[in-house]
DNA sequence: CATCCACAGGAACTTGGGGGCA
DNA sequence: TGCCCCCAAGTTCCTGTGGATG
């Protein structure tokens, strides 16, 4: 919103201040500057960029069988042919984003050296995850420096952003490494058009090569796929296993090393780290995140060394500011839905049926004066706050009482959903404001 | 063993908002 | 300006389903 500056709103932010004004600045002046404190604090950290996920170390262990399928594969772009398309498998956190960034720079590099032009291009198919938007991405990323992306986001058939990719890479040349991160996501969601246009680009190219790399975390995603996409896309596959605690911590030893000031970490604080991480099926990213953020708890409180409990802070801080977002960001009808469930558990009930959640959904909607969602919409939103994994829904069958979802709430006591959501939109607040009937069970 | 409940969830369609282009 | 495209959110219609019940 654009504020004028008028009599009505108090004075001109460039106006000289008056005396009382002037006194609280000139307090404040004199009592130093509110981050001269925090900057004197010790900080225990050397490097912080060290201990975040996105940081790209310089030696990946415990991958080196997967660096070196893919090495395998992709020097045959250094040598000129087309490297086999691939896909890669993993949970989450398993390093398979890592590896791939990795060894597609080295193979830069090295192309950069010997005179071979190869062209890694990532794309994160959460984030964009249409064919369009695809297409228009790797288009856009082909421009040279001075231009400026120029296919706008909507608005093109498809079929002309596929040539006119294909004409900026014969323009260039060399061979490109289309990587699909996240490729389960696209697939659910767009199909496997865009995947067959990809696999079948260098029948369209002369002077340009391709090849594409999925990323998946669902082993089952070629389920979804045509026969012929299948087939073309996983010539090659590459599973990686989770990390185990002992790997976990021999990564975090690594960090520490660069990252964090020595002997600032208490000896359990790595293998707690670790295990709590091996847990969550040994996902890397969970130990890098759990031992950056209790180094951070330790550091606030002028701690010189980072404590179990730390870590143990810092498992619950984490939990609730992965949540809190996603929270914050739904859509207000799902908010409403996630309500409703809330509601019903408020009032002691547990495994909610998806009717039970409809019947205070309309109720509560009546109260605010929002526009009622149907029945097949409502049960697809809580289909997706499952998906998100506020809540959990079981489909179970109760014989002749028919068959529904058991829904329950999965969030961490320690979290005030009820601001949260009430802060994020005033409806909402008035959602909670009011008591309402519930079903009756059988 | 057929019936029936209370939905689940797929598919096709609509609506409305974003844009490009001749 | 009218027609085309893309896309998200939603509706309508429909078939499928697991197991208690009579």
């Amino acid at each position: 919103m654009l504020i004028t500056w008028t009599r009505t709103h108090g004075r001109h932010p460039l106006a000289a201040a008056p005396a009382a004004d002037k006194d609280v600045m000139e307090t404040t002046i004199m009592s130093g500057n509110i981050f001269d404190e925090i900057l004197t604090l010790k900080s225990l950290f050397i490097n912080k960029e060290v201990l975040r996920h996105s940081y790209l170390p310089n030696t990946m262990i415990h991958r080196e069988e997967e660096i070196e399928s893919l090495s395998f594969n992709l020097v045959e772009a250094l040598k000129g042919h087309i490297p086999s398309n691939m896909i890669l498998y993993g949970v989450t956190g398993a390093g398979k984003t890592a590896v791939t960034k990795y060894v597609c720079k080295q193979l830069q590099m090295k192309g950069e050296k010997i005179g071979r032009k190869v062209f890694p291009v990532l794309v994160n198919c959460r984030q964009i995850d249409t064919q369009y938007r695809v297409l228009a991405h790797l288009s856009n990323t082909l421009l040279e420096e001075f231009e400026a992306p120029d296919i706008p986001f909507t608005g093109w058939p498809t079929d002309r952003v596929f040539k006119e990719l294909v004409k900026r890479m014969e323009r260039r040349g060399g061979v490109y490494v289309i990587i699909l991160d996240e490729i389960d996501h696209l697939i659910k969601k767009a199909g496997d058009d865009l995947l067959y246009n990809l696999t079948n680009l260098n029948s369209e190219l002369n002077e340009a090569r391709a090849c594409v790399i999925g990323i998946s975390n669902d082993l089952k995603f070629t389920d979804y796929l045509d026969p012929r996409v299948r087939s073309r896309l996983g010539q090659q596959d590459i599973i990686f296993n989770p990390y185990n605690a002992e790997q976990l911590q021999e990564i975090l030893h690594d960090r520490a090393v660069e990252g964090i000031e020595e002997n600032a970490l208490s000896q359990d604080v790595i293998p707690l780290c670790s295990a709590l991480a091996a847990q969550e099926h040994g996902d890397a990213r969970c130990a890098l995140d759990l031992l950056r953020v209790s180094t951070e708890k330790a550091e606030k409180e002028s701690a010189e060394l980072v404590e179990k409990r730390h870590v143990r802070a810092a498992q619950a801080q984490i939990e609730c500011d992965q949540i809190t977002p996603v929270i914050r960001t739904l859509p207000t009808q799902q908010k409403i839905v996630l309500a409703a469930v809330m509601l019903n558990e408020y009032n002691g009930l547990k495994n909610i049926q998806t009717g039970e959640v409809f019947y205070i959904y309309k109720q509560a909607c009546t109260r605010v004066g929002l526009s009622l969602l149907s029945a097949r919409r409502v049960s697809g939103l809580i289909s997706n706050l499952d998906m998100l994994g506020l809540i959990t829904a079981n489909t179970v069958s109760k014989g002749r009482y028919g068959r529904s979802k058991q829904i329950n709430s999965c969030l961490p006591d320690n979290l005030d959903v009820k601001t949260i959501m009430s802060n994020s939109e005033s409806v909402i607040a008035d959602v909670f404001a009011h008591s309402y009937k519930h079903q009756s069970r059988l």
